[in-house]
DNA sequence: TGATTGACCAACT
DNA sequence: CAGTTGGCCAATC
């Protein structure tokens, strides 16, 4: 069953917050769950990144990964090693399932869902 | 309908 | 300092 998620769902608004990450850069699962407010929770951020694989539209979820850095859902991905291999496409450095320097590639949500 | 889980985070012990 | 617990909200059993 194909899952549809309304404009109204929370969903939506992290796959248009994910969706508006710059190339060669990441955000983490509690970022965008400040980002969209009170209303959001780091864990529904991970839910949404679950449903992102039954969602229509592209989701670059590899692009999100926990606050330490950590590539915490690469299992999710078709093969465990393909989360790490897009981010290192991006020229981001990889090493033990972790960015290194995450903070410099880091990107700050702008928010733009709630405006 | 109640209980459990989930790609997290922060506080507490 | 490492392990546990609570909290957030939605989806699944």
């Amino acid at each position: 069953m194909d899952y549809i998620p309304k404009n109204d769902s929370f969903f939506d608004l992290v796959y248009d917050l994910v969706k508006q990450i710059p190339y060669g850069r990441v955000t983490s699962y509690g970022a965008i769950a400040a980002c969209l407010g009170a209303k959001s929770s780091a864990r529904m951020v991970g839910w949404a990144m679950n449903n992102s694989h039954h969602a229509s539209k592209q989701i670059p979820a590899h692009r999100v990964v926990n606050r330490n850095g950590q590539l915490t859902g690469k299992a999710h991905f078709g093969h465990p090693d393909l989360m790490q291999s897009l981010l290192e496409n991006e020229g981001l450095i990889i090493e033990n399932d972790t960015i290194i320097d995450f903070k410099k590639h880091f990107w700050d949500p702008a928010c733009l869902a709630d405006q």
